[in-house]
DNA sequence: CAGTGGATGCTCT
DNA sequence: GAGCATCCACTGT
C-alpha cells in the first residue's frame, strides 16, 4: 500500500479525457484506525475488501466525493486516497465544473479533484485501467515529500500523506519536510 | 494572513 | 444521535 501509494505520485489521472499529474496522496491501511476499512465490511467501503486497481469512491462530509485506489489482493481492505493533481488536461471542463478559473485551486484537495473530474458515487466499484478512467504510469524518478495525514483524528500522527516535492498542487505544504527519490 | 463556523447527508453505534 | 479521509466564506488582525 506505501509502495502504491509512492507509486502513484508523478503518475497521470483522467476521467473522460481532464486530469493530469498526481501530486498528492494518502495511504489507509486496513489496521489504521482512520480506515474505512478498518472495521470491516460494509455496504459503503465493500470495494475496499475486493481486488486491487478499482476505484473505491464514498461521500464525505455530506457534500464532497473523495477518490481512492484500492490495493493489496481481495479481502485486505487498503486503500490510497488521491488528494491532489496538476490539471494537464480538459481545463476547461474542469474550470467549468468548479466554477473557477484558477488552476492552483482545480485539483488541489480530494473534494475538489472529484468536483473537477465529474467524480461521483456512479464510479465507485469502477476498474482504474479502463475508461472513463485513464492512468499513465510517470516516466522519470520523482523526488517524494512525506507527512501526516489530513482531516483525520485518529492514528493522525501517522506520517502517510505522500507528495510531490516542490509542487505548487499539493492541498496543503507539507510542513518539516523530508524528502527521498524514487525509482521511475 | 490565521482562525472559526456553517453547509449537508450518510454511515455506523 | 454522533461523527466525519472537506470546502468556502467570513471575521479580525
Amino acid at each position: 500500500m506505501h509502495a502504491v501509494a509512492a507509486e502513484l505520485i508523478g503518475c497521470e489521472l483522467y476521467v473522460d479525457g481532464a486530469g493530469g499529474r498526481i501530486v498528492e496522496v494518502e495511504a489507509y491501511h486496513h489496521e489504521d484506525p482512520a480506515s474505512h476499512g478498518h472495521r470491516g465490511r460494509t455496504a459503503r467501503n465493500a470495494v475496499m475488501f475486493g481486488p486491487p486497481g478499482f476505484a473505491y469512491v464514498y461521500r464525505s462530509y455530506g457534500i464532497h466525493w473523495c477518490l481512492n485506489f484500492v490495493c493489496e489482493e481481495a479481502g485486505v481492505a487498503d486503500a490510497v486516497l488521491v488528494r491532489a493533481l496538476e490539471p494537464l488536461a480538459g481545463l476547461e471542463r474542469m474550470a467549468a465544473r468548479r466554477g473557477l478559473s484558477a488552476a492552483r485551486l482545480l485539483c488541489s484537495g480530494p473534494g475538489r479533484l472529484c468536483e473537477a473530474l465529474g467524480v461521483t458515487g456512479a464510479h465507485d466499484g469502477l476498474p482504474l485501467d479502463e475508461p472513463p478512467f485513464e492512468l499513465r504510469a510517470r516516466t522519470a524518478a520523482v523526488e517524494l515529500v512525506t507527512g501526516p495525514r489530513i482531516g483525520i483524528t485518529k492514528a493522525a500522527e501517522l506520517p502517510w500523506r505522500y507528495g510531490l516535492a516542490g509542487s505548487a498542487f499539493v492541498s496543503r505544504a507539507f510542513p518539516r519536510a523530508t524528502t527521498s527519490v524514487t525509482r521511475s
